[in-house]
DNA sequence: ATTCCGTAATTGGTATGACCTCCTACCAAT
DNA sequence: ATTGGTAGGAGGTCATACCAATTACGGAAT
């Protein structure tokens, strides 16, 4: 006879753990995403603070609380850079890490773009000119990278992909570094045209153009990179 | 005078965690990889058990550690898909998620053919082709899947690109679902001449045709996708 | 001597309760 | 109205005790 599989009893921790991410989803945005405190949410599951504890942490390290000590817990809609901690791990520092993570953007930000293009109504168009005059506009070399991660952040709300998005935001967690030197003094106009060539072309609703002109804009990108590592040797 | 800004101190946990991982990092391969217990670490850190814990836990849910009741704590060298826990909270189930998957895998799978068309050593070749050849040998479903799947991670690997490789890994447990699919009676010959293709071109080092081959690749294979889900509804 | 089984030791899992530190809001003094 | 202090709430850390799963060891049966 076949012995029976014999339900693995899943741990306290991780039975809480779904239950409050299930909760989390269902409620949506309603209300102010505030959560009780420990000591009470503890009391009403029925498990001690401990293991509640952990299941917080564990829920904020995938991004759906933000625990702030003294304030309490909150329910935060957007996912957070779940990479980004593993490859602050994984990578030891700064050289090969910049190398490895401009070849990823590479990789999904034309996509997005494409997908941007395909699906862009009049209002995204119109929101992403204005990001753009942002640029235009910005004195402040923060100003400048700010507006630049805004125009790709709304790139990939645009190309409507959650997944894609989630990994843009991860790497961008991990990039300014890398963008202030690309939106330096010495690439900024290229940033600027590269932007407008994408713009024109997401509003041209031209996925192929669109996915090149990013292509481009990456792969240049990944040049001043490399040639700034070059100097610096 | 200016008033200095005074670094915040980071918590207990995330000390602890960042010198485990570093020490993990370090460590390698070197050795079984068994840590001492719970308690004995505890003590040796400074922190009390609790502390410790929570800091375990997290190593263990970025894929460092391996915890077992009873058992002990080892470290396990190679990271998990962090991605697909916030995933399965993220997008509900399964029709527009595979799409998004799908559409996710098309972005990074090429770039990743590319790097590994560039990279292939001549061992890396003689891997491929022993996996392909496994594909070919396949009777059962399971077996064409797996070795499906290890084509794609094989290529990562050769790629060298830590970050695209851990994206595919991501993706890759949440995308077992639609390769049934693609590997079925009905796409497995198209499967395999397609591996053909990439195979080809890494081993000539031509990294547009292995790209342009692993993009044709996804496409069909979304495609099929597509029209399953049709039949369905 | 080998195998099998039960018991004990090891080690992670959970529960309490206490204390510290930080944040917020409220209130009083200026 | 602004400033500064103060009390309460809430997360962070700690120490201890007990529960549960796993492993290791030793004795009994073969």
């Amino acid at each position: 006879m076949t012995i029976l599989p014999l339900k693995p009893t899943p741990s306290l921790v991780e039975q809480v753990c779904s239950r409050l991410a299930r909760q989390l989803r269902d409620e949506g945005d309603s209300g102010d995403g505030k959560l009780p405190p420990e000591r009470l949410m503890a009391e009403r599951l029925g498990v001690s603070r401990t293991v509640l504890r952990e299941a917080t942490k564990r829920l904020e390290l995938q991004g759906l609380l933000e625990i702030r000590h003294g304030s309490g817990i909150r329910a935060v809609n957007r996912l957070h850079k779940p990479l980004s901690g593993s490859l602050s791990i994984l990578l030891p520092e700064l050289p090969e890490r910049l190398r490895q993570l401009s070849e990823a953007r590479a990789a999904i930000e034309p996509e997005i773009a494409r997908q941007a293009a395909l699906k862009a109504k009049a209002a995204d168009v119109k929101q992403l000119r204005g990001i753009h005059e942002r640029l235009l506009a910005a004195e402040a070399h923060d100003e400048a990278v700010e507006a630049d991660i805004d125009f790709h952040r709304t790139l990939a709300r645009i190309a409507g992909n959650e997944i894609l998005k989630l990994m843009l935001e991860s790497l961008a967690d991990l990039g300014r570094e890398s963008r202030r030197v690309t939106i330096g003094n010495v690439g900024r106009q290229r940033a600027i045209d590269h932007h407008a060539a994408i713009l024109n072309a997401v509003a041209a609703h031209d996925a192929n153009a669109a996915a090149k002109a990013m292509k481009h804009h990456m792969d240049e990108a990944a040049h001043d990179l490399a040639a700034k590592a070059k100097t610096k040797r």
